[in-house]
RNA sequence: GGCGAGGUAGCUCAGUUGGUUAGAGCACAGGACUCAUAAGCCUGGGGUCGGCGGUUCGAAUCCGCCCCUCGCUACCA
C-alpha cells in the first residue's frame, strides 16, 4: 500500500446510527447483532462526489448497462459519506503504516488487489503496464457500487488511471427463481456441462441471457436451444455441406470462377454487418450479437435449399462449384464469428476446412478466399448431439 | 415511503421522431423436397399491445389516473 498516499487520521465512529434498545437480529442470517464502537480510519469519499459524477458524464459508457448507471449516478448525487476503511478489533488485514493498532479492511484492501496482483506499486512492471488500466471490470450487479464508486474514487485519490468500463452483470436464475438450497433448485454447472457440453452451455447463456439482466436457465429451453440452433441449424449445416463436398467435389473446396447475385447477396449480408457486430461486442450486447450471427446460419440453410447444388451438378458443374464455394465461405465466416462463444466446436469446423489460425480473426472475414483448394477436408464428427427427452 | 425500469402471441422478446391488415425465434398444425444429425425449406392458426379515460383524421407508440412485477435506497464481500 506504500504507493497510495491517503491522508487519514483516526476518529471514533459508531457503527449504527440508532442505539439498540432491544436485542436485534439480522434479517439475513438470523444471528444476533451486537453494538460495536471502535476507532477507524476514514477514506474521505464525501469529497469525491462531484469528480465521480463528472467522470460518469465525460465517459458515457463507463458504467454499463445504462440502467445500472442510473442507479449509481442517483446514489452519488444524493451525496457520499466517508468510508471506514480500517479495523482495530482483529489483526488480519493489511497493517496500517505507522499505526499498529489498525488493519486496512473492507474494500480498500479488496479492490486494491486488482493492481497489487499486477505488481503495483512498481508501475514500471511489465504486467502492470500491460493490464492496467483494465479495459473492463465485469462484476455482479450486487457489487456494482463498490466498483463504480469506491474503486474509481480510490484511484482518483491515488492519481492512478481508472478502468475504462465497469459492467454489472445480472444473475443466473434456475427456472425463474434464485437458486437456493431450501428450494432445491440449485443447478450445478459442472453437471450441466457433463450432460450437455461446455460450448452448448456457453452458447445458451450468451444467447438467452441479456448480460445486464437476470436470466433464467431452464433445462427445457436449454434443450430446445441446443437442438435448434446448434444441432439442427449450425451443426447440420456444416455436416450437410461437408458431406456434399466429399461426395461431389473430391472432398476439396472448389474455386468459384463467377459468383451469382444470390451468392453475393448471402455473403455481403454478413460482411456488411461486421461493423455493427463489432459494436455490439464492444458494448457487451452479446445476446444481440449471437442472435444476429445465428440468423446467418438460418439464411445459409435457406440459401443451400434454394440453390439446389444437387440438381445443378450434372448440367452446370461450374454453378455447383460457385454454390459450394459460397456456402463454405459462409460457414467459415459464421464459425469465426462464433469462435469466441463456442470455441471448441468452431475450431473443429475451421480445422476441418484447413483454415489457418491466423485466418480466424474477425478482421479476416472481409478478405475473400483463404481456402487451400488443393487440400482435402478433414473428417468432422457430429458437432452437437441432440438432447433427447429423458426426464 | 423516495427514485428508476418494465407490463406486446403459450414461452423469450423486437417494435425508429404516433400512420395503412402489430413482427421474430421457440412451441403447435399442415405441405412439397432429399445434400444432411427424420435435419433443412414453404404455408398456417394464435394477440381487446396491463386497465380506464383523454389528445388526434389516426396511438402499442403522446398525456392523466389506477393495477401488477422488478431494481436501487451505503461501510459482509
Amino acid at each position: 500500500m506504500d504507493g497510495i498516499q491517503f491522508q487519514m487520521k483516526p476518529i471514533t465512529i459508531k457503527m449504527k446510527l440508532k442505539k439498540l434498545v432491544e436485542k436485534k437480529i439480522s434479517k439475513v442470517s438470523g444471528s444476533s447483532v451486537d453494538w460495536v464502537e471502535e476507532d477507524s480510519y476514514f477514506f474521505k469519499l464525501s469529497s469525491w462526489s462531484e469528480k465521480l459524477l463528472k467522470h460518469y458524464k465525460d465517459n458515457k459508457d463507463f458504467i454499463l448497462p445504462s440502467s445500472r448507471k442510473n442507479e449509481v449516478v442517483n446514489f452519488v448525487e444524493k451525496g457520499l459519506k466517508d468510508l471506514s476503511v480500517s479495523r482495530t478489533s482483529f489483526s488480519w488485514g493489511i497493517p496500517v503504516p505507522k499505526n499498529k493498532k489498525h488493519v486496512i479492511y473492507v474494500w480498500l484492501d479488496a479492490l486494491t488487489n486488482y493492481i497489487s496482483a499486477l505488481n503495483f506499486p512498481d508501475t514500471n512492471n511489465k504486467t502492470y503496464k500491460k493490464f492496467w488500466p483494465a479495459n473492463i471490470h465485469i462484476i455482479g450487479k450486487d457489487i456494482l457500487r463498490f466498483h463504480a464508486i469506491y474503486w474509481p474514487a480510490f484511484l482518483l485519490a491515488a492519481k492512478l488511471p481508472l478502468p475504462a468500463r465497469v459492467f454489472g452483470h445480472g444473475w443466473i436464475l434456475s427456472e425463474d427463481k434464485k437458486m437456493s438450497k431450501s428450494l432445491g433448485n440449485i443447478l450445478d454447472p459442472i453437471e450441466i456441462i457433463k450432460r450437455y457440453g461446455i460450448d452448448q452451455l456457453r452458447y445458451y447463456l450468451v444467447k438467452e441471457v441479456s448480460l445486464g439482466n437476470d436470466g433464467s436457465i431452464s433445462l427445457e429451453n436449454l434443450k430446445n436451444c441446443i437442438n435448434n440452433d446448434l444441432a439442427n441449424n449450425y451443426g447440420n449445416l456444416c455436416q450437410r455441406v461437408f458431406s456434399f463436398v466429399k461426395k461431389n467435389c473430391s472432398n476439396k473446396i472448389p474455386k468459384a470462377n463467377k459468383l451469382a447475385d444470390s451468392d453475393n447477396k448471402l455473403l455481403d449480408h454478413l460482411k456488411n454487418n461486421i461493423p455493427r457486430l463489432i459494436e455490439l461486442m464492444n458494448k457487451q450486447e452479446l445476446n444481440e450479437y449471437i442472435k444476429t450471427v445465428v440468423s446467418y446460419s438460418f439464411d445459409s440453410n435457406k440459401y443451400f435449399n434454394d440453390s439446389e447444388p444437387w440438381s445443378v451438378k450434372k448440367k452446370d458443374p461450374e454453378r455447383m462449384n460457385a454454390i459450394i464455394f459460397t456456402i463454405c465461405e459462409q460457414i467459415k465466416n459464421i464459425s469465426i464469428l462464433l469462435n469466441s462463444i463456442i470455441p471448441i466446436s468452431t475450431n473443429k469446423v475451421l480445422e476441418t476446412m484447413n483454415i489457418k489460425k491466423e485466418n480466424r480473426s474477425i478482421n479476416q472475414i472481409t478478405s475473400l478466399d483463404c481456402f487451400d483448394h488443393d487440400k482435402e477436408l478433414k473428417d468432422l464428427d457430429i458437432l452437437f448431439n441432440k438432447i433427447e427427452d429423458d426426464n
